[in-house]
DNA sequence: CGGGAAGTTGAAGAGCGTCAAAAGTAGTGG
DNA sequence: CCACTACTTTTGACGCTCTTCAACTTCCCG
């Protein structure tokens, strides 16, 4: 169970060092990987160790739980690699899932006191651990840090306005075709082929991430197929045919 | 159609000053009625006057525009009475409303250099009006502005994922619910009657919030009505008459 | 009083959900 | 290596919630 999606041999920041340095190295965050796309970018190469002397390292195995709304929220995350999904539920067990984290995501945003969503592993996935008390201490001595978590949190909200016209007013194809792609944007930035996006979650968590059921998504899948805009191979990778024709259905056009 | 729905008769906050000042107190922040709620309370007293100094009051008639998604973003607002909707459309005119604001909620969150939606006013409306430069200099100047707005990000980022899960999930009566106990919620907070809540939105409106069409909200308006959960006043006043069975409802229950 | 907007109600229909079954895929152990 | 099992995906048939379209009523403001 807790074989890893992303092997040290398809590091998820191609060019960089494998993750496991992280637990070894002694000054670990100087040599994140990821630290160029995180919120530990904001500080000095030379304030970097205040930071290292509170994170500690965690792997998570598909599936695994993170933690579960309403805990006690000690804790703040930022996912090195691996996917992470964040949810809510209602007391029959209706699911909406609030967003996928990956590489370089930061998770704490949008909390009081207690977690206000359960976060759980996709694939296998390594995350660096914030004590939240201390790296609010450590945001007090650097400002910075806030200011970069403000952006953040901008960046964050207008993503989840986004998603709020795409669950009231987005028809199922419509959100199908947004969601891939959004991974495919994602796959650009990380420096992947962006017209192959890697699909590593199911049909069932498509579904609640979009507001539909497993069926529906299913049934979407086969339609954009049908109509030449993807293809579909066995291994979970998704063929982007004609990425103009899928922004404008993504788009509402 | 210049009329206010929040006349000098009724102040928004009642035991203060009329909103009038604004425009003719020479230090017109330290007078403000809103200001407690705002994000101009992270300033003290003697330090108000730079904010003072950049503001502009500013009045809408219902309706009125106020920017549109994709302007260049120069200002930022703050509402000081009435109640400002915020929008996003599809190309075919399809509309989400991402949220109302009310007395003393902060406009200008999740933007890059252009606004990222919409907004007009609902009823007539005051705001305070920021200009977005000058803010940020002054936020160089004191953080505890960031601090406060890394808090309201927060809260807002909550907000939403909640809308999220209201959006994908419930069904047409427990959104309706939800918001109605949302509109309570926020009288309880202004010290008003949580059980009478003044609803001054059209159907419509409510209906492009809750992703549904004004249609399905009259209906469910009237079931509730029939299942003696609430009674509905000609002047738009809704009675929750068994609040705890609408949390019920509202939850999922 | 009159006209336009907002709200209500009904009938019919579409899109997505539900239920069920079959096919595909992956991990396990003999 | 293959069979066994469990899970995921796909597809079909049917049903239900919400939408669409339309008519009518109520409310508001000049």
């Amino acid at each position: 169970m807790s074989k890893n999606y992303y092997p040290e041999a398809q590091p998820a920041v191609p060019g960089r060092k494998a993750i496991s340095r992280l637990a070894l190295d002694p000054s670990p965050c100087r040599a994140c990987p990821v630290r160029p796309l995180s919120i530990c970018d904001s500080l000095a190469e030379d304030e970097l160790q205040h930071l290292a002397a509170i994170v500690s390292p965690l792997r998570l195995g598909p599936g695994q739980p993170l933690f579960d709304e309403g805990e006690q929220a000690d804790f703040l995350f930022n996912v090195i690699s691996g996917c992470v999904k964040v949810y809510k539920l209602l007391p029959d067990g209706r699911r909406q899932i609030i967003g996928f984290l990956f590489t370089g995501d930061f998770l704490g945003l949008a909390m009081t006191d207690v977690y206000a969503y359960s976060a759980e592993a996709v694939t296998g996935a390594e995350l660096c651990r914030f004590p939240r008390r201390k790296l609010e201490s450590l945001m007090e001595r650097y400002p910075q840090i806030e200011k970069r978590l403000l952006g953040l949190a901008n960046h964050e909200l207008a993503v989840a306005q986004e998603q709020m016209l795409l669950l009231g007013r987005k028809t199922a194809k419509e959100r199908l075709v947004s969601f891939l792609l959004m991974l495919s944007k994602r796959a650009r930035m990380d420096g992947s082929d962006a017209d192959q996006v890697f699909v590593p979650i199911t049909r069932n968590d498509i579904g609640d991430y979009l507001g539909l059921t497993t069926e529906t998504v299913s049934r979407s899948f086969t339609q954009l197929r049908n109509d030449g805009l993807i293809e579909v191979t066995s291994d979970n990778k998704v063929t982007l045919l004609d990425s103009g024709a899928l922004q404008a259905i993504a788009q509402g056009f």
